[in-house]
DNA sequence: TCTATAATGTTATATTGTAACATTTTTAGT
DNA sequence: ACTAAAAATGTTACAATATAACATTATAGA
């Protein structure tokens, strides 16, 4: 089991994980013959700034102040690449997009969300892939991208008792 | 394992399928002392006319020409009332909305989702549930609602050779 | 340099979902 | 049955998310 990008360990040193996110990005691009455009590589450092998932509003948000004529498909066009490019998932519960830690193999999402903080992390558990491939083969269905979100309490909002009283 | 509301199995009793969902809806509602208004039922009954999840505009279409001024609030109130009941789903990758072959225990769902045909089961796998809360547990995350959405072909449509051409 | 393609700019609009307040219906107490 | 409180629905307006369509600019390859 591989758990990418987790719950911010005393010690995460988020300059430099950032940093090496968008190398790999730049690498994988180059390997692939598209372009990393400036704009591109904005947004994706923009998802990256936190690793809380980001609506393609604030997204716009922040493009506005930089440069003029920012608009929806300005930010839609650029998730759309990096979606394509595995670069960044989205959540759908939440109708945002965050980093994604392994571009490198395709895969569906397996989202740790917590519904305190919005703290995202990403699981990559082949016992979960195994178990949903099991049962749906049951039912004679052809898996292709499964999607799995969890929402819940990341370890340090479920030690400081977040229970959202709702 | 259970499998609720499969692909259709020849046989399948539809008639059947979704007078008895209602009935199950109307005997919760009456235990739990809230009212199937004859709103709320008529939206549970759009929503179980297919095995397909269901748009809340496309809900509205049809309450619009059955009563007059129907509205999206209209069917908003009533998809909300359903969903706190657990007598449907929201399928968040379509914003749309399923109905719930067993409301009584409250569960995230577990979606097959045919991306040819639309029909969509609901699984309720110990199993995956079960590598969920190991693979969380291990990132010292507390599950709350797990959300569980695969998309791809169902037996009909995987047999007919329905690959989406995208 | 020229041209084809890719990327972005720009305007308008579609889709999905809520807020806020008015009215009607139902329930519960008497 | 009468009435007040609560629940449900009606109604209008709008917020949030996403896409269509076409114009312009930048880039890469001949």
């Amino acid at each position: 089991m591989t758990l990418s990008t987790a719950f911010m360990d005393t010690g995460h040193d988020h300059a430099n994980c950032m940093e090496s996110a968008l190398d790999r990005a730049s690498a994988l691009c180059g390997e692939r013959g598209v372009r990393l455009t400036p704009l591109r590589r904005r947004v994706l450092e923009l998802v990256w700034v936190g690793h809380k998932p980001l609506g393609a509003y604030e997204i716009l948000d922040t493009l506005k102040v930089e440069r003029r004529g920012a608009a929806p498909p300005t930010v839609y066009r650029a998730l759309d690449f990096l979606l394509q490019h595995g670069l960044v998932h989205r959540i759908e519960s939440l109708n945002s997009y965050v980093g994604c830690p392994d571009p490198l193999k395709p895969h569906g999402g397996q989202f740790l969300i917590c519904r305190s903080c919005g703290l995202t992390a990403e699981l990559n558990d082949h016992r979960i892939d195994q178990a949903i491939r099991n049962s749906a083969n049951q039912a004679g269905f052809a898996v292709g991208r499964p999607m799995i979100e969890i929402e819940g309490l990341c370890p340090h909002c479920r030690d400081a008792g977040e229970g959202s009283p709702g």
